[in-house]
DNA sequence: TTGACATATGCCGATATCGGAATATGGTGG
DNA sequence: CCACCATATTCCGATATCGGCATATGTCAA
């Protein structure tokens, strides 16, 4: 055995910068796929690789437009993540029990090491 | 030139479901790394080595006690992602303009093919 | 110091990944 | 049908990753 996770789940998809930038950048409209590469400044095959990916996990569709092929973004996918994270949001809200000086113990602790 | 994004950074963190879980098994509070892997079915050389990457990018702590090192979640570099994401909240609120019919034309068009 | 327990590290094999270049596919217009 | 433009796919090399196993390091207690 070896590799366990594969790329085609949401979070490994916008574990790469690439990607989430191309996310970012369809936020506004539909672009297709010469223009995400000159954007972004990757190589036409680079972008098409990396569309493919979010493509197949659902972030992005694509829509055929006469020679071009654009690319829209459908970022509900996303909303997994959200929650996921948002699930430790009393973590980082401080107003929430001793973490602070629970954070502060660990800090001290791994200094004095 | 070959791989650019390392396992160095939140977003790649937790692109392992198994560190995913060890997030989500700390959260109630700090566990030795023989608990941790007993508990989430690992080697303890693999819960090991998941802590390293979780504590690398500050989403863990450590801390000495006796015989033992104890891990805590430090969940505010969760934070980022968590915001990124809701950068895109929008597009899941319906409420927002056109998007359903937007994505139902692209879904439309991609079936059609 | 020695022994027992807890944790970290090193090495390995299998596989996945990314970027680049060349090329294949697809669609459009003449 | 044939050139032309847009996009996808394939092949490649370099590197990163994960899991497993063996072993090193660390820490206590007697």
């Amino acid at each position: 055995m070896a590799r366990a996770a594969t790329t085609s789940d949401v979070f490994n998809a916008i574990a790469e910068p690439q990607r989430r930038a191309i996310l970012a950048l369809l936020q506004p409209g539909e672009r297709p796929v010469t223009e995400v590469a000159q954007e972004l400044g990757m190589t036409q095959p680079g972008a098409s690789k990396h569309l493919r990916v979010l493509r197949e996990v659902g972030l992005v569709r694509d829509r055929k437009a006469g020679k071009q092929r654009l690319y829209g973004l459908d970022a509900r996918g996303l909303r997994p993540v959200h929650q996921w994270t948002g699930g430790f949001e009393r973590f980082w809200n401080e107003s929430f029990d001793r973490l602070d000086e629970y954070v502060q113990d660990l800090k001290q602790a791994s200094q004095e090491d």
